[in-house]
DNA sequence: AACACGAATTGGAATTGTTCTTGATATCGG
DNA sequence: CCGATATCAAGAACAATTCCAATTCGTGTT
């Protein structure tokens, strides 16, 4: 069982400001449980665990806080088919691997060297501002 | 101003049955919507064209007829953040680029001869039964 | 320290895409 | 033709997310 501590753990420094953003309370809180989870946490996910510190703190508010969070370029939004958002602070660019049979979400990364734009049959003149690159399978 | 038919223009063989899916008359529709229209159609997309030619269907159906023709992997469903599914005819391999400008979707195929999971840092054992690599961007 | 103002937060209602439920209808094997 | 099974239609239900209005908070300025 998990004792809420009053404050939250300072593992990690967490910065005041980040990209012009107001680094407040509950934006600082969620970026630590992102940065403390790396399970890809739901919005769900993350506003249970707020709740443990800042009890006061609403759903909304948390994805206040991640959608200001990921407008800053300070962790990224992740989507599987139609299933809840997910939140990933890896800002290295990397897929996802979802293991079915567990349910795990696995980071993964290309392989050096490889840029994955040069590999497709794009458009000419196509300016990419993102790639999502997703798998589904299972660990045999 | 579109005229609708009444009768479906037969520009290609729809096989009775494809793969053990019984192929009733809305599934049929619904699959050459798709192979007419490339344009990655959303389900109410294909709800207001199936209905100028079967007036009755009702959205449910038009969603169920997706969800069959997916899982017998006639068709293929494609997600783009939180926005409506949508879907594709297209079977090979391939990604999507989400032109913003426009809102159109290309499909993107690979390079001759790259096979996306060997550029891959997975982990060991991993079967991978589906990718998904969606772009965005604009065409400058 | 008090003030003013914009930004952030809350809680609940609203929205949206999709799924579920129920009863009717069609289709298949025998 | 008959019963079993699959499909369909219509609308209600659902879940994730967004919107809204009211309050609170932070920050910079006197």
């Amino acid at each position: 069982m998990v004792i809420p501590s009053s404050e939250s753990p300072n593992d990690f420094p967490v910065p005041e400001e980040i990209a012009g953003l107001r680094m407040t309370r509950q934006r600082q809180e969620v970026y630590r449980i992102l940065m403390q989870e790396r399970n890809h946490p739901t919005a769900n996910d993350v506003f249970m665990r707020i709740r443990e510190i800042l009890p006061s703190v609403s759903l909304a508010t948390v994805y206040n806080c991640l959608e200001a969070l990921v407008q800053h370029g300070i962790i990224r939004q992740v989507n599987f088919d139609r299933e809840p958002s997910r939140y990933c602070p890896n800002l290295d660019e990397h897929g996802h691997f979802h293991d079915e049979s567990t349910g795990v979400i696995h980071d993964v990364r290309f392989k050096p060297g490889v840029n994955l734009t040069d590999l497709l049959d794009l458009p000419p003149n196509t300016v990419i501002k993102d790639i999502e690159i997703t798998l589904r399978g299972q660990l045999a």
